[in-house]
DNA sequence: TGGAGTCAATGAACCGGTTCATTAGCGGGG
DNA sequence: CCCCGCTAATGAACCGGTTCATTGACTCCA
């Protein structure tokens, strides 16, 4: 039988503490670096448990102590490229400060949200860093109020009571209409996300400024929400580019649906930069090597990610600080041969 | 004090067995489907758990019961974007089985794989996934050998006694090397990726078995190896590229260099097609979608995160099978305008 | 009617740490 | 010399489940 095996292989703090001569609270107390333990004790117990080869029970300590030194990320859909560098940097900066990363994908629907939330509950869990499909769902909400730990929300900014990490869309899709509509733009296209989500809210926010800011109004028309999947890019991009009066530019603000969109205008044969303006929502190798290469939006989500981390740190580590605190990257507009001035 | 708050207001099993008037084992087993409980019973536990709101404690559980039900996956650097895709599917089979995805990064460093290694241990995490930074390494060897749960390698082949999945990387790249010298060309030059492990490895087999089919000899100064990031792929392009007899074909192996190379391309002003053939590794957006597309090798790795979860869950089921199973997913050979006859 | 055999339910011991009330030891002041 | 106060170490209780030997009820058959 394996697991007896197993057991007898298995060396505990008993075993270091009869080894050492000393009580297992002793040895409890050198693992946790508590101050009232002297240094020739702190010696001998470590010599036995390296002398044993002794490992720590995390499971044992979390069940005890009420804390995991888990923390959970769950997103939307980690396939999104750009966001591995975010996971990437944040995993670091967690594991820097002895925290492991639960990973999880949301699939960007509310009752999985509420499914996760409640299983990291159940894994004790000691923070919890995420996008939510619809900051305003009533039990996601609820769910969230209800979190023994604490949420940081990625890039939302609707739960004011949480901490929150955002890039500044916004002003990205200002700099991006006032960019077209300087170059004589008019009819300028745009495909973005879920609309019940923070980024596209604040994208569609930007661009109605800017036209605002111009004093000129924008054609309902050429706005595709709700664009989710390269596949709904490539459709959307076909169905403007099939109008009457088609777009002279467009702006592909949801995330990574470029490759998509950019399928779409080579099946028709339309050329980017002359026959269609074209902006990506975020920058990637595809938009810098295309030809043109294409003018997009870039924003650190690398920062994003170490921010995310260290301010969750913080509020696990249960300093005194505000509530919801929220910190937002800037973006910045990328200049590219994708975007020329309006023919005619 | 918030944690004595926290505390009184947990419910625990106790209280269903008291809610239910039954013994707290009686509880457990409902919790874990056991049979031996009549249907009455089971209704009366279950609706004291709804209705005083009970939820296990995953840690306790864990615990007495020896497993987490934690599955860990470590990998090079999570910042590879196509790995997401696998890393989707196999937390999506994961999860489905109850499994819980840990993620950490090696960062290819082996004393890092051993101290994760370690670390998981201590979680009692119940499998593992991973790469290694090189299957050779002593140390590493003995880690693994000393792990009590299975371990899976990620396009790893080089030990016997575990599980893997891998890509046909050799078979991907004896096509390549075909195709290219059937287009006339000679001087090929070729970046792999760390050569310590696998993939690189078969890579640069398949290259040779191609050469030799041919009875073309390869020249090993156009060869470079451990190339591991893009800017290294850039350096290497433009040392390649300004040799005193330049490759006329370049198969950009390692993964997701493709960026680094065609910028260092269109820095020189070498024009991808005409002045140079080029290939890469592995397909992506910008490969389909560079001026002229570009011949590319295609794997599933969806698949191959399918596989790699499921084969996992088997031995962690402790089916009797045999040890060391390898599972080989195909790679295709995708043509593309970027690949023309050798001029001259 | 009694005894063997089945099956469901019980609850105390246990998993491997941490915590904290208690004890032991020591130095210094009266 | 005694007592007080302080610090360091002790070890039993505890965290919240699961396990399993034991009990009790019930059936079946002689």
């Amino acid at each position: 039988m394996p697991s007896q095996t197993r057991r007898s292989q298995t060396v505990k703090v008993r075993d270091v503490a009869r080894e050492a001569g000393v009580a297992v609270g002793t040895v409890s107390r050198v693992l946790n670096d508590h101050p009232t333990v002297t240094r020739e004790l702190r010696e001998r117990v470590e010599r036995a448990m390296a002398h044993l080869g002794y490992e720590v029970d995390v499971t044992a300590q979390s069940m005890r102590a009420g804390r995991s030194r888990l923390v959970a990320c769950a997103i939307r859909d980690f396939d999104i490229p750009r966001f591995a560098l975010f996971i990437k940097e944040a995993e670091a900066v967690l594991r820097e400060a002895g925290y492991t990363l639960l990973l999880a994908s949301t699939t960007n629907r509310p009752e999985v949200e509420i499914a996760l939330l409640s299983a990291f509950r159940r894994r004790r869990v000691d923070g919890v860093m995420m996008t939510l499909s619809d900051e305003q769902h009533r039990d996601v909400r609820e769910a969230l109020s209800e979190a023994p730990m604490p949420v940081l929300l990625i890039d939302r900014d609707r739960i004011e009571a949480l901490d929150r990490v955002t890039a500044d869309h916004r002003q990205g899709a200002r700099l991006v209409t006032s960019h077209l509509l300087g170059l004589g733009h008019r009819r300028i296209a745009m495909l973005v996300g879920d609309t019940k989500a923070f980024p596209s809210r604040s994208r569609l926010e930007g661009l109605r400024e800017a036209y605002a800011a111009a004093g000129v109004m924008p054609d309902p028309r050429l706005l595709r929400d709700n664009v989710l999947s390269s596949e709904e890019a490539y459709r959307a991009t076909a169905s403007l580019m099939s109008l009457a009066d088609p777009p002279t530019a467009l702006f592909v603000a949801a995330m990574d649906m470029l490759g998509g969109c950019l399928r779409a205008l080579r099946t028709m044969g339309i050329a980017v930069g002359d026959g269609i303006s074209v902006v990506a929502g975020s920058d990637s190798d595809l938009a810098e090597l295309h030809t043109p290469p294409i003018t997009a939006i870039a924003w650190d989500l690398a920062a994003m990610g170490r921010h995310a981390a260290t301010m969750l740190l913080e509020r696990m580590r249960g300093d005194e600080i505000e509530r919801g605190r929220g910190l937002a990257v800037p973006t910045e507009l990328i200049i590219r041969g994708s975007t020329r001035p309006v023919a005619n």
